[in-house]
DNA sequence: GTCTATATCAGGATAGAC
DNA sequence: GTCTATCCTGATATAGAC
């Protein structure tokens, strides 16, 4: 069901199907699950755990932090297949229920507060200016990965969403040095626990 | 059909509910239609007609190139309701069948297209750094809106499509300045028609 | 717990009167 | 050209044997 949720979404994936490619009885699957709601809901949650690990422990991780901007956005994903949690928003059946689309939610609020926490770590280390907005370059980012699924899906060649990820990482880069200001001075309300000079 | 595609896409419309909606009997439908798939087609072609404008128009006219693509991000859109056009991607039914993809893939090769033309004038006059790829930064503007709307409907809240929109806007102005050269020199490899010195 | 067989209903399309 | 009535299939779920 996992499987199937990612290739054609929930409202488009049988029981039917979900039983042929499990080689499961149609009775099994409704021994343990009382439908199929319950059955995807189980698989998206299952999915969100298989891709934020990937995408939230890199930038946990130590280094430089524009490093591990354009690492996450230079992940290695598949364009043409679009992502397994993002998907879900365009089903019209998840996206009416909240209960499916808890987990959803909840997979982009801790991507989103992971790289907030990085990019200030950047702007501390005086790699991007100070007056950029963490949560808007965050949702930024987020929305560069799903809107490049969208692109590369429509003209069916990933090549857009190539393009717009490097975009947004050249973007960063070439509004990096904060013109005029001392990297390391100019401290912003937080303790400067992570800060970094650059040399 | 058009509003219906918009709002649940094609696989999830039922020839029922155009019935209902549009109050015409199930065979009149039928008389015009050969079948779902050619309603669809040509709903979503009217879909395309309808967005096109609105994006390409303005970014024609006259005006900063800058302004234009700070115009063109900031265009009111219902992010909870996602894109008419972009949507269509995510609808399994419709990424595998290219006579339905079509009218998808071109209406964002058009605006693509009449992106990429602001970002080079932008370019040309000193507006944003020469070293920047006019197709990636017109990626990314596209990959930004399809995105913003991902994450508003997995909020359920508007909000992370304003952010993204207003964070790459953002991006575009710091990274603005070439930080040495003369603006109005350098010249591309292309006629400068449309060159503009700033002050 | 798993299986096959079956029930129920909606999606998609057709028939044929008007 | 439009309508109502109807058909066929597959999606979702249940029954009940093993």
């Amino acid at each position: 069901m996992s499987d199937l949720m990612w290739e054609k979404g929930y409202a488009a994936t049988s029981p039917r199907e979900v039983r042929d490619r499990s080689g499961v009885g149609q009775g099994s699957m409704y021994h343990h699950f009382p439908s199929k709601r319950e059955l995807a809901l189980a698989a998206l949650e299952r999915n969100c755990q298989d891709l934020l690990p990937g995408s939230i422990d890199p930038l946990s991780a130590p280094g430089d932090p524009l490093e591990k901007l354009a690492g996450h956005m230079s992940t290695p994903r598949d364009a043409l297949k679009g992502c397994k949690v993002g998907r879900m928003t365009q089903d019209p059946l998840v996206a009416t229920d909240p209960g499916l689309l808890a987990p959803v939610t909840d997979a982009f609020e801790k991507v989103h507060t992971a790289l907030v926490a990085v990019i200030r770590e950047a702007i501390d280390a005086g790699e991007l200016p100070a007056a950029l907005d963490p949560d808007r370059i965050a949702s930024l980012l987020q929305a560069t990965i799903q809107g490049g699924y969208v692109l590369a899906i429509a003209r069916q060649d990933r090549a857009p969403y190539d393009e717009a990820v490097a975009g947004v990482v050249d973007l960063l880069r070439a509004a990096a040095p904060p013109p005029a200001a001392a990297p390391a001075s100019a401290p912003t309300t937080s303790t400067p626990t992570h800060r970094k000079v650059r040399p």
